[in-house]
DNA sequence: GACTTATCATTCGCATACGAACGATCTTCG
DNA sequence: CGAAGATCGTTCGTATGCGAATGATAAGTC
């Protein structure tokens, strides 16, 4: 009796644990996706991780490194680096809170400003390319499970 | 009335990028979260890329270290690295290809397939987890949608 | 004012990720 | 057979990403 074994407890989830369904999975091969079409509309000129960064700058102003890591996602050892390379470029600018001897205060460059200016069409085509795949009502769910999941 | 402020530039509908409503920036939060939920699940025994190797291998068998990167989306010099960290852990084989001298065969060992075993439930939970914030029907539009944009 | 606690920045170590260059090996074709 | 091209694995360099430890500074408490 019951030789397929159905015995809903055991073998019956053993079995059906597929890599290829699970979330994070997909996830990972999404961003790694998304991160191609990236590099492609910007030329490779600049990661998603430093784009977060000039992006928020533009739409905050100056902040402190701490708070812009916040902002962008970042753990405060990875806004260090991307901060870094970005000082390094002449992107973004650094200089000590005179009211907090504790922080650093990030702001845009002239250059920096520049390079958000000239990248801003790329930065939409890079979006609008991750969700060609998608009809129009599914991006909007999709976009809204994103968040609830964040 | 002007409603969105005073205009400090010639923004307008240009400047309607907002950082927290991209793609990209969501799935590398949503990315963040899972890897943490995971860590959780497992806790902090295995990387969700390690346990991607083990999983597969438990798929499929024995396999090309090439091919079994791209079975879990990895760069040839990712699946290296992992490959090479499970192997100092013993929990996969790797042995040369006896009828291509430039292929290695990557598969579990007793003590990997154990740890698959073993983990199974907490790679479960993980998925389950990370989706918890969606209903029912969200979630499976929402896998079908990642699948899509893969 | 002195002590405790909290916050910020830096650093280290480890683990993905990917492009590019390289050598070794297999396959194909002339 | 032998040269050309394809495939596989390794290595290097660079860029996230996170946990943990450390030192500097600020804030709160007594």
């Amino acid at each position: 009796m019951d030789p397929a074994g159905h015995l809903q407890d055991e073998q019956n989830e053993q079995d059906d644990y597929v890599l290829d369904e699970q979330v994070g999975f997909l996830l990972r091969q999404a961003q790694q996706r998304h991160a191609g079409l990236f590099s492609d509309c910007f030329g490779g000129d600049m990661t998603p991780t430093q784009w977060a960064v000039l992006a928020k700058l533009a739409e905050i102003g100056e902040c402190s490194q701490n708070l812009l890591g916040r902002y962008t996602a970042m753990d405060v050892a990875t806004i260090k680096g991307v901060v870094q390379r970005l000082l390094v470029r002449h992107l973004v600018l650094r200089r000590r809170d005179p009211d907090d001897g504790r922080q650093l205060l990030i702001s845009l460059s002239q250059e920096g400003r520049a390079a958000f200016d000239r990248h801003l069409p790329d930065a939409r085509k890079a979006s609008t390319a991750t969700l060609s795949a998608l009809s129009e009502p599914d991006r909007a769910l999709f976009l809204r499970c994103l968040k609830a999941l964040r």
